[in-house]
DNA sequence: TGTACATCAGTGAACGCGCGTTCACTGATGTAC
DNA sequence: TGTACATCAGTGAACGCGCGTTCACTGATGTAC
């Protein structure tokens, strides 16, 4: 994919390993410490190699960050998208508990990679374009499900809330993004599940429900189950 | 509250106000800079005395973090509460309306705050017990007011999604929370507003909604009314 | 009211640490003839 | 196939910066008699 061309020389060869190696060890070392505290030199001592020859392969600690985000935006994506395909296409609500229940597994193993994904912006970095398409994998996998449920008709439970012009145009992106016919208030009931999934579990992660909720799994299956509700999934 | 009695000498003055001093020059700092960087020094030399006189107000840069953060919970449950005690107790929907639209706009104009609050925890840091009581309050408010609806006997729209007792059981210290009878529906219900209206503020403050959502405002404000709905507030 | 002593605030230097990044250089690998 | 040159990887020292925290000390404020 961004490998410049086909490996010819033995150099070719070392550079691809020891870019895997270096951004390999970076994301150990998320491991241990924090998006904010990732340091080049640390990798570098990791490795054994002197600080300035992590240099030849990132030309800077940004542009470590950007391929560490890219790296964990489509792991926590193939992780997704994996478990829904793990699922029948017609089972609407199993396919959406595999999927949300796969990206809090995934967060709960990688918990500093999910605080670089979804907790504050690290310190002084600006994420270019280049993590807009591997960030979207995610809520794709749940805009597919939407879109899904609308094709085979599945109704939404009721009251429905009319859906303003304001906001059904502040959507365009997203609808366009489907890229399939679906309903505004459908898509709205997609664009809710969005912010359910990752606030609650940044709120877990981070200690907000210490000792308010006791039981984190079973509270977080009650949740998607209650969504899948809303969702019209069951 | 915390003061250790009735200031009576000049000492005592000048401990008391340059305590707030420290603490709201901590705090103007987090105007420009997230709170991982938050520095000693740079407080210091903002008020133009020695670095080392810090540490006769505040005896570890740990310490000066957790006055922030209770000084934050504090004030944005104080802008919740007070956005809520502004609209007559009978108006559900309007009450709700206005506790989440308070909560948005302090975050708003409050950025590094609410990442300090709600984003991920401050390298280093551990948070002690004294943070608990302040960070209750927003979530309190919340629960006050799905309380009251059941007090009213406002129902809750179909479908109905039964509680586990699993669930039930680990929500207890919730429900003990809210201090009135609270049906277990309901206060589901309440549990999914927190991680919604938090994981949308996150979504959009941390730059993921960007080119996505076009209108967050109005994106937002949709979020609530449809939320209005399922709280059975409208 | 005045003196002797204790308490505390604030200073400035220092400790010990870590960081990202640059740069001149050496030596190995690759390429063109 | 062998040689001359260009390219590149990796080194080690250095720049310039910042940080939290400690400590011995000075001078001002408070207290007890």
């Amino acid at each position: 994919m961004s490998t410049p061309s086909a490996p010819r020389t033995a150099r070719d060869f070392a550079r691809i390993e020891l870019t895997r190696l270096i951004l390999a060890n970076a994301r150990a070392q998320l491991a241990e410490v924090g998006p904010g505290e990732l340091s080049v030199r640390q990798i570098a001592r990791e490795l054994g190699m002197a600080s300035s020859a992590v240099y030849r392969y990132f030309p800077s600690r940004d542009h470590l960050i950007t391929a560490l985000l890219i790296e964990c935006y489509d792991e926590s994506g193939e992780a997704v998208e994996a478990a829904e395909r793990a699922v029948p296409k017609a089972q609407l609500a199993r396919r959406w508990g595999a999927t949300a229940h796969a990206l809090r597994d995934w967060a709960l193993v990688n918990r500093h990679e999910y605080a670089l994904l979804y907790g504050s912006p690290v310190p002084g970095y600006a994420a270019p374009q280049d993590t807009i398409g591997p960030a979207a994998r995610v809520p794709a996998v749940f805009l597919g499900l939407v879109a899904d449920a609308e094709e085979r008709g599945v109704p939404l439970p009721s009251p429905h809330a009319p859906v303003p012009r304001k906001e059904k145009a502040s959507l365009a992106p997203i609808a366009d993004m489907v890229g399939r016919p679906i309903g505004d208030e459908r898509l709205v009931r997609a664009m809710m599940t969005w912010p359910l999934l990752v606030g609650q579990i940044s709120l877990e992660l981070f200690g907000h429900l210490y000792r308010g909720v006791l039981d984190y799994d079973a509270h977080f299956a009650h949740l998607v189950d209650r969504a899948a509700l809303d969702l019209g999934f069951r």
